[in-house]
DNA sequence: GTCTATACGTAGATAGAC
DNA sequence: GTCTATCTACGTATAGAC
């Protein structure tokens, strides 16, 4: 670990969603490797390190992953899993209307990253630390997450709900606004997140055109 | 360096803007550490890397820098300062109205993204592995430039030019937009670089709203 | 300005007792 | 499942010859 260095991001503590392991050591192992490798990156955070703040020594981290990777494996697919959920169950309690869509889809993703950034930042920037194999999960679910989004925003263009100057750009903007969240939004401001993921709703609509902006 | 592992990015090889050092030997560790900094991290490429890609012996990149963090704070600054000066030079070939100012900084953003992918990359992921002393010059200058395009909006606000649901999470979003270029657009597709600009600058106006928007 | 050689710390991971 | 102790490799950086 190189010493004085500030953290990537503001928030504090770490939250994991509530889908990853209620186990208590393996538990409190991801938590504080998320803080870590959130604040100063994977490959700045030692075994040592993560073994300091639990309080433990290092060779007893082994008895809970088979190695460090392993950990960040770990907190990848808790990630992946957790945004591409409430991808799909924003879509499901959603009407039929590719705006209604869009913004249920836009809400979720917003709300994913303001309200777990440090999951958010692991996974984005430490990803390509993992070997291909332990990756591949994580990236399937990537494409299959961009693809919900493309393929309502396609049906909104067919259907002349939205007219967007280039849908593909369009789809990678209204990406990019919420994987950002995390370097600039304090979670305990005066913009709440469920405020916040109105207004990304609504620039998405915006960027799309049509009928469907507010 | 952790040995099998994909890169961050897709473009190559690494590109220098022109105000880069055009001396020998100092530009060509340049060149490399930000080519090896893009694509696999600063902290997961070492001295002994960088020197074997240089041809070069580890010891004899001291007589160039005084240490690897200081190449990484070079990089940053020539980052930085390249697209300050983007920006600016694109503010003051620009009229006075707001909306052809939003277009103008806009653009600049887009094509600075697009041409320099590593250089943004390793500016934004790898800033906070600098000391606080070596990251301020080009923590200001992101100070800098962010404000030139809050103030636009803020005058365009103002003039009733532009409506955006909130200027400061719009100028955010837009902002993302050229962000995370580099970590999907492919430099030698079919949409060419100032298209690309054209769409962001266009999705930017959206966002605004008002009268601006074409 | 580059080389050989090396100092010195820390990295990830394992062995074996309890 | 945690401990003490340790292995081996590699990290940044320096000394001093050419």
């Amino acid at each position: 670990m190189s010493p004085p260095t500030r953290s990537r991001l503001r928030a504090h503590p770490a939250s994991l969603p509530p889908s990853a392991p209620s186990d208590g050591t393996r538990r409190r192992i991801l938590e504080t490797a998320l803080q870590l490798f959130a604040s100063r990156g994977y490959h700045d955070t030692s075994i040592r390190d993560l073994a300091k703040v639990l309080e433990l020594q290092p060779s007893a981290l082994y008895a809970h992953f088979s190695s460090k990777e392993h950990v960040l494996a770990e907190l990848v697919r808790i990630g992946h899993e957790a945004h591409h959920d409430a991808l799909q169950a924003a879509l499901k309690s959603s009407g039929p209307e590719p705006a209604e869509q869009v913004r249920a889809l836009v809400r979720a993703h917003t709300r994913t990253h303001a309200l777990h950034p440090q999951l958010a930042v692991v996974v984005n920037e430490e990803l390509y630390a993992l070997t291909p194999e332990l990756a591949e999960p994580a990236v399937l679910l990537r494409d299959k997450s961009a693809a919900l989004l493309a393929e309502v925003i396609e049906r909104g263009v067919a259907q002349r709900s939205f007219s967007p100057p280039h849908p593909r750009v369009a789809a990678a903007a209204i990406s990019a606004m919420g994987v950002r969240l995390p370097y600039w939004y304090e979670p305990g401001s005066a913009l709440d997140v469920d405020t916040l993921a109105d207004l990304h709703a609504e620039l998405a609509l915006r960027m799309l055109g049509g009928s469907a902006a507010s």
